[in-house]
RNA sequence: GCAGCUGUAGCUCAGUUGGUUAGAGCGCUUGGUUGUGGACCAAGAGGUCGGUGGUUCGAUCCCACCCAGCUGUACCA
C-alpha cells in the first residue's frame, strides 16, 4: 500500500475544543451570571454570530489586509462579518428597534464572538462575552449600578471579598491633565493614554519609558514613545501613582478634569450603599486603551495566583471591564445617546475559577454495566431502568471488548462504578458493584512498586480477599442505594 | 505588524563531527485469565528528522529562502 497524504487532525490556530470540568463550569457560571443580570433588572438579548459588516465597524476584510481583524465572508449582496463584541450588534439593535424600546433599555447577552487576529496564551479567536448595558441614561447611578452589579457577580460566582476588586477611574481626569499640559496633538493624546494603561504591565519605569523617548522590551525590539518633556511625563506619572481618591482632587484644577471628579463623587455616593462598597475603588491606572469611553470607566480585577502552561505563578489580571461610552448609536443616528455597559470574558473567569477550586466539580460520569453475553441484554436492561429512574447517569457498555476491556473503558471515562451481572448474580438474584473511584485512589497512594505487589499477593488468598474492598455483592433491590453511596 | 528564540513519533526530548535499517521515556493498540481497570511482563502500530532550493558521490545534519510555533511588543473598533 502506498503511502498517502494523511489528514493532520488538528485546529485552526487560535481555536481549541472545550469538554468536561470546564464546559460544565461554564454551564454553571453563565446561569449564576445570567441569573444575576435579571436580578438587577437587565432583559436578555440574542443577536446573530454574523452582522452586515459595515454596520459593525469600518473593518472590512480586504486583499491588502486579510486580517484585519473580523473574519469577514461576501454573500449575495453584502459583505458580512462574525461579530467581534456585543456591543456593535447592541448599537444595531437599539437604532433599529428605536422606538419599540423602553428608555433607558436594559439588556444583557452572552455570546461567542469571534476576532480574526493573532492569538496568544489565553487569548483565543473564538471566545465567550457577558455583557450588561444600559442604553439612555446619563444618570451616574447606572454607571454605579455597573460597577455593583460586576461586583455581585464576581462573588456568586464563588470568589471571596480579597480576590477581586472592581477599580475604577473616569476618562475626563487623564484627558484634564493633558489639556493642563497642553498636549493638544490627537495621536499623541492617544499615545499617552495607551501608555498610561500598560502600568499593570509595563510598570512604573516602563510607562516613564513610553512617555518620552520609547521603551525597548525583553526580545529588544523598541517602541517609539509620546516624547513628552520630563515635567510633563512626571506629572502623569505622579498622577498613575496616586491611588488616594481625595489627594487626586488637588493635582489639577481644569474644567474637564474636575468634571471627572464629581462624576466619580457621584458614582461612590451611590456605591458606598451597596455591600460592596469596600469592593469598588478608586483607581488612577485604570484608563483602557479604547478610545471610545467617555466618562467612567471600571475594570474588574482577580487577586490571586494562578498557575500558567509552564506551571509559573502569575497574578491573574483583568476578567472584564467597561465605562460609558455616549456616542453609541451615532453610526446610525448621526445624534449622540449616552450608554455605559460592562463585559465579562468569560472564558478567563471560567480558567480562574477552575484553578482556584479543582476537584471539587463533582463528577457526572456514568456508571457502566458491564456484558458478560449479549444474549442477556434484557437483563441488563433491567438495571440500567433501575439507575436512569433514580436519575444516575449510567449506561450499558456498547463496545464489543473483552470484560478487560470493559473495565479499562469504564476507568479511561472516569466511570465512579462498574456494574457486573453476569451468569452467577442473575442466578442468586444479586449484582456486583465494583467502585472504581475507591480503587483509583488507593492506587494513587502507592508510591512503592513493592506495595502494589503486595497488594496482588493477596490475590493469593483468593481473588475476592483482593478485590474485597472495592467490590460487594448485594441483592438487586440494594443496587440504587449502594451506587448513591459511592457516588 | 515588529523583534528574539525554536521546529526530529500523539507528547517530552536524545542523536547523527554529513554515510546504508532513525532512538528513548511516556502515551496508544493487542496479548499474558474466554468474570475484573490501575504503577507488572511481552508484542505491535506510529516518522518524506517543518517546506523548497543550493553545496556534496551522498543532507535530517552545512548554506539560503520560505513556512509554522512559542515568547515579548504593537494594535485591538
Amino acid at each position: 500500500m502506498s503511502k498517502q497524504k494523511k489528514l493532520k487532525p488538528e485546529l485552526a490556530t487560535g481555536f481549541r475544543d472545550r469538554k468536561g470540568n470546564e464546559l460544565i463550569l461554564k454551564d454553571r457560571l453563565i446561569e449564576i451570571i445570567k441569573r444575576n443580570f435579571q436580578l438587577y433588572g437587565f432583559e436578555p438579548l440574542e443577536t446573530p454570530g454574523f452582522e452586515i459588516s459595515e454596520n459593525i465597524g469600518k473593518f472590512l476584510p480586504d486583499e491588502d489586509r486579510p486580517m484585519s481583524g473580523v473574519f469577514g465572508f461576501k454573500d449575495e449582496n453584502d459583505w458580512i462579518s462574525l461579530r467581534y463584541d456585543l456591543t456593535a450588534p447592541l448599537a444595531r439593535y437599539v437604532s433599529e428597534n428605536f422606538d419599540n424600546l423602553s428608555k433607558p433599555f436594559k439588556r444583557y447577552q452572552v455570546g461567542t464572538v469571534w476576532r480574526n487576529e493573532k492569538s496568544g496564551p489565553g487569548r483565543y479567536r473564538e471566545f465567550t462575552q457577558i455583557d450588561a448595558d444600559t442604553v439612555g441614561a446619563k444618570n451616574f447611578s447606572a454607571d454605579a449600578d455597573m460597577c455593583v452589579l460586576l461586583a455581585d457577580t464576581l462573588s456568586k460566582c464563588g470568589l471571596n471579598k480579597n480576590e477581586y476588586l472592581i477599580r475604577i477611574s473616569n476618562r475626563k481626569l487623564i484627558q484634564g491633565l493633558l489639556e493642563d499640559l497642553k498636549i493638544t496633538n490627537v495621536s499623541k493624546k492617544l499615545t499617552v493614554i495607551r501608555a498610561a494603561d500598560k502600568m499593570d504591565r509595563v510598570g512604573i519605569a516602563g510607562v516613564k519609558a513610553l512617555l518620552s523617548k520609547g521603551r525597548k522590551d525583553k526580545s529588544g525590539d523598541f517602541t517609539k514613545g509620546a516624547d513628552l518633556k520630563e515635567d510633563q511625563s512626571e506629572k502623569i506619572i505622579n498622577f498613575l501613582t496616586t491611588d488616594n481618591f481625595s489627594k487626586i482632587v488637588s493635582l489639577s484644577s481644569n474644567s474637564t478634569f474636575k468634571e471627572g471628579i464629581d462624576e466619580l463623587n457621584k458614582i461612590f455616593v451611590l456605591t458606598k450603599l451597596s455591600q460592596f462598597s469596600d469592593r469598588i475603588m478608586f483607581s488612577p491606572s485604570i484608563v483602557r486603551g479604547i478610545e471610545y469611553y467617555t466618562g467612567a470607566i471600571f475594570e474588574a480585577n482577580l487577586f490571586f495566583k494562578v498557575k500558567n502552561k509552564k506551571g509559573e505563578e502569575v497574578e491573574f489580571g483583568s476578567v472584564g471591564g467597561g465605562g460609558r461610552y455616549d456616542d453609541l448609536i451615532a453610526r446610525f443616528t448621526q445624534s449622540t445617546y449616552p450608554a455605559t455597559g460592562i463585559s465579562i470574558g468569560l472564558d478567563r473567569l471560567i480558567y480562574a475559577i477552575d484553578q482556584k477550586k479543582k476537584e471539587k466539580i463533582k463528577e457526572d460520569n456514568p456508571v457502566v454495566i458491564c456484558v458478560f453475553d449479549k444474549k442477556q441484554m434484557a437483563q441488563y436492561n433491567k438495571l440500567l431502568l433501575l439507575l436512569r429512574s433514580s436519575n444516575i447517569n449510567s449506561e450499558i457498555y456498547c463496545g464489543d471488548g473483552s470484560l478487560k476491556a470493559q473495565m479499562k473503558y469504564a476507568d479511561k471515562r472516569n466511570a465512579p462504578a462498574v456494574i457486573l451481572y453476569g451468569d452467577n448474580e442473575i442466578k442468586s438474584g444479586t449484582v456486583t458493584i465494583k467502585n472504581l473511584k475507591l480503587g483509583k485512589e488507593a492506587s494513587a497512594k502507592i508510591i512503592k512498586r513493592e506495595d502494589w505487589t503486595n497488594i496482588n499477593k493477596a490475590q493469593e488468598l483468593g481473588q475476592k480477599e483482593r478485590l474485597g474492598s472495592f467490590q460487594i455483592t448485594t441483592k438487586i433491590e440494594n443496587l440504587v442505594n449502594e451506587i448513591k453511596k459511592l457516588l
